[in-house]
DNA sequence: GATTAGCACTCTATGATGACGAGTGCTAAC
DNA sequence: GTTAGCACTCGTCATCATAGAGTGCTAATC
């Protein structure tokens, strides 16, 4: 059977309405609104061929019909125009980040709130993935007696830290010599190399800093490890319960505690972190906790170089085309964000 | 009428049993349960005299009897006696949080996560208050040439740090040099103070560095105003579901979308943090939409002084006596943890 | 040959009805 | 003061009938 023009205005009318409704759309129904001026006759005609074809499904006899997730990924991937937003859309979008923000995070934690709000679906945002990113300079700060904050600074400009602990004997000039030392050692090394090169262990020259130097080293290699569990940042959960699908208690509760854990959400934004963008329907999801729900998902860069993806979870049902086109222009508008704060005179 | 012992024992039993079953406990229940040998009749004109006192209530004139607010009011100040943990349990609390920790930020999660672990209700946890902290020390950590991270020290050993703007022109020796006049401006001071002080303007000692010496007085603002939105973790915001009360489903969506703003709660817990403990059942809270829940808080400290509070959010008919129970040991244990991992060479 | 009107059929949602059971309050007996 | 007994209340649950939405099929129409 072919899937001629007529039955593509169909699926599509059908698409849409049920996007809008979360009802079932019967014949009546289409007759009514598509422009094609057939009766509803026809059209059941048609929709009985579309369900043969795998488009669509009857819940039970007497219902109307429901997109398959076969339809809406032929939706996603021949029928869908993703527009772009208008100049005035773009214009909030942009100022919803004010010059004041001076952490990655709190931009991280922005995109999140706007991509749910934009969108009326739960949003989850990975921060940047700083591997890849060039250790620049690191610098020892003296806290108390026994410990120091690492501050390592990287080439894109963002910067990590954590504790470790120091020789109490320690003074602010031997943490600054030190620092000098670390940092010729790691410097124009990506992240992961500065781990292995730290841990090699210390070379002559530092021989009564071995203690510390090694400190630093684990906490590096510590840091990085932790990334997993701290790296996503998760916006309008509750939209979950502005959708009907959700309205069965074990479906919302399972993905509830999905969302909750992060872990799941971190390993999904890592994997489609690798395509400008994704879309995944349904089934198509490796959690069965997720199979009854669509995630979309794009990725964001600095300087160019893509450093993170972000993304939204919602009902199979979902409008698609809006969601890429707020993702779309979201990457755009996020790389721009970064990029300009994190090296402001170097905007390519 | 009197509230003899045996209409307390009474109260006590359909308390203890209507906290377990979330179902209206009727006078053959209790006059099976409890061990004072009475007929379900006995029990029944007793617990006619309880709710004509106001401490039980009737969903409908067939069904059973729930306590009343005031009856768990009334057992929280007077009845409840609050245990202790078992040394397992205590061992167990303990073995939860690490010696690799090193951030003030990991306790803190890892405290919501064991708190409602141990409750089964939603956690919140305040991180630790640093207004009332010292300055020890401020350093500026060059990043790149028109931006720095400027690491605030505090004497408990907490640590603040936010990117600053500095004129490019800034050599790493500058921002040394500068370093230390802040320092020397700021040091012994409280948080809020230093701000002052350095809102105050630059002395004529460091006149062509004006602009970074407002610049860092600027974040040290921002960073403390900040903080209302940062400063809470949540744990178990699924467990909520676990609850019958919270099958209603307007109720279950307002409350996540409460928890999900977070602002709420650190109101709440700001205030709570002027108490060791606080217990705020149902309409005594003051929020509408928590009107059918409860919150029991308590306070941990650093080095003796109080610097935050945590609690857990669940319905009215809450096991009292074991959230008490669980809070006073995590305040107990998470004070010991970040006072030892804070300053390790002065447990006092 | 495509389209459509008409109709019988299917299935769900909705609301009414009644039996059941849990629990109470009261009275009278112990 | 306590308890057995009983009538009464009220919510829950299953049953049943009805209305309505939608379909598939057939025959008539364009």
């Amino acid at each position: 059977m072919r899937l001629d023009e007529r039955k593509l205005r169909i699926l599509r009318t059908i698409i849409d309405d049920y996007v809008m409704t979360a009802t079932p759309i019967g014949s009546r129904t289409i007759s009514k609104r598509s422009e094609l001026g057939l009766s509803s006759a026809t059209i059941r005609n048609e929709m009985s061929d579309l369900e043969e074809m795998g488009f669509l499904e009857q819940p039970h006899t007497s219902a109307g019909r429901v997109p398959s997730e076969k339809a809406y990924r032929f939706y996603v991937d021949t029928m869908m125009n993703a527009g772009a937003l208008s100049e005035d859309e773009i214009a909030f979008m942009r100022s919803y980040f004010n010059a004041r923000m001076t952490e990655a995070e709190e931009v991280v934690a922005r995109t999140a709130r706007l991509l749910s709000d934009l969108t009326d679906y739960t949003s989850m945002v990975m921060s940047p993935e700083l591997n890849t990113v060039i250790v620049k300079h690191v610098q020892l700060v003296p806290v108390t007696p026994g410990r120091a904050l690492a501050v390592i600074v990287t080439d894109a400009g963002l910067v990590r830290d954590s504790f470790i602990a120091v020789p109490s004997g320690c003074t602010a000039t031997d943490l600054e010599r030190l620092s000098n030392m670390v940092t010729a050692r790691v410097k124009k090394m990506p992240l992961h190399e500065a781990v292995e090169a730290l841990n090699r262990g210390a070379g002559e020259e530092m021989e009564e800093q071995r203690s510390c130097f090694t400190s630093v080293a684990d906490a590096i290699a510590h840091d990085i490890s932790r990334e997993a569990s701290r790296g996503v940042v998760l916006g309008g959960a509750t939209n979950l319960l502005k959708h009907p699908e959700y309205l069965d208690f074990d479906k919302a509760s399972s993905m509830l505690a999905i969302l909750e854990t992060k872990e799941q959400l971190y390993r999904i934004l890592s994997k489609a972190a690798k395509m400008e963008f994704t879309v995944t329907i349904g089934s198509e999801n490796e959690l069965p906790e997720m199979q009854s729900s669509s995630v979309v998902t794009a990725t964001y860069k600095i300087s160019g170089k893509p450093v993170g993806s972000f993304g939204v979870i919602g009902p199979i049902r979902m409008d698609y085309a809006k969601v890429v086109t707020v993702l779309n222009q979201m990457g755009i508008t996020l790389s721009a964000v970064l990029t300009g704060m994190l090296s402001p005179e170097d905007k390519k």
